[in-house]
DNA sequence: ATAGTTATATTCACATTGAATATAACTATA
DNA sequence: TATAGTTATATTCAATGTGAATATAACTAT
């Protein structure tokens, strides 16, 4: 027999990095190690269910995106016993950043992708695996904005896809391509401060996302 | 507390369409209703090997395309207890096709993804969610060779993205669009029979793609 | 030999892309 | 108040890719 556990990805993107969520554990078979928040599963809950759970119970935070990755079976992925886990990955906003690393009497940090501890279990091989999930889906479908506060600049927008892809984007093309699809509106407001030209601001459009889903659209990069 | 299985959906095309392997339970809580093939997780092995055992055992069949679908959990998927099942999907060569639906004394059958049975516990969602899933993996990886035999024509090749995507599409681009990307290569050999010009038959070239895609290269229909 | 069928090649208008350049607007500070 | 520094935004243009149509080649059955 086995026990079913879920772990979450959680990702952030602050300072044009690409960050991720990791617990210190203070007790246990992983003591003083880095890992991906999770619990075991509940006879009572789905899946999903549980991976809100622990966020919720973690961060205090709700309503974020999320979604599920893929389930780890490998027989010694965890020691002593036989754990399965399925893990999801969620995206949260800067106004939830904090929230998310200082609930909890667990320690909880950001880590840049690019600077991860040692990790236990196989908690590498997961957010690596999220990470190359992230990449591909953040080109198909227009998920990125769950990673921005509601109202966001077209720079900002690109440093985002730049930190997450790690690649460099041509601004004018970037701007051309987004604004062509039709999915951001124009919040008639301008950023404040900087010492620069104030840019516009920007939303996403989900109801004309949906619209033009329906349509046959498809979100590409 | 609850048990894990795994089902596997079984792909295939013929006759321009896209097939599901079914099989037709003799006993159990869902006798006379047709599903997916699967079976409970043995304690030693891993979700990918149970994956591959059933469709050894069931179809004899061994070294086909295999991948992880998603793992569904709601707590009354299955009657009478808790059942999880990780849900992989498979795609199998026409050479392969009888195979599949006779080496066992369940009673298998194929059918056209438009024209399904009933279907036992959420067999029909998870074939619904495998559908979606190919339609999208199908034009950004190239995973459509492996529904084909090892020699192909471009007609064929085009046939089968119609039959899974339910489009129809351009034959001189299809073509212009396919031979561009180098990925396959002249079988110096054509095809026979026919009341017809012979077309040129083409294999998949893995080794090549492999090169490509360290390269960067990012295969998209 | 001819009709029927599919293979294969070519064309062209059009849209999209990559890359570069130009101008506008804002702030800090000299 | 002028200017430097910074980012926003617009525009250009060549190159490339796409959708759609047409033309020619090659095969078989009759």
């Amino acid at each position: 027999m086995h026990r079913h556990s879920v772990d979450s990805l959680i990702f952030g993107c602050r300072n044009e990095r690409l960050e991720v969520c990791l617990i210190q554990h203070a007790d246990g078979p992983a003591e003083g190690q880095w890992g991906i928040p999770g619990d075991f599963l509940y006879d009572n809950e789905s899946l999903e269910d549980a991976a809100v759970r622990t966020l919720r119970t973690r961060t205090g935070i709700d309503d974020i995106y999320l979604d599920q990755l893929h389930t780890f079976s490998a027989l010694d992925r965890y020691p002593g016993e036989r754990v399965i886990t399925t893990a999801y990955y969620s995206l949260v906003r800067p106004q939830d950043y904090e929230a998310v690393a200082g609930a909890h009497e667990l320690d909880a940090q950001w880590f840049s992708v690019k600077e991860l501890p040692e990790l236990m279990y196989d908690h590498g091989s997961i957010i690596q695996y999220g990470i190359q999930h992230l990449r591909h889906k953040i080109r198909h479908a227009p998920i990125g904005f769950n990673l921005l506060p509601d109202k966001f600049t077209l720079l900002e927008l690109q440093k985002l896809y730049e930190a997450i892809l790690d690649i460099e984007l041509n601004k004018p093309n970037f701007r051309r391509k987004m604004l062509r699809m039709d999915l951001l509106v124009d919040c008639q407001e301008k950023q404040t401060g900087g010492a620069h030209r104030a840019a516009q601001l920007y939303r996403f459009d989900h109801a004309t996302y949906q619209k033009l889903q329906d349509q046959g659209f498809v979100f590409e990069l």
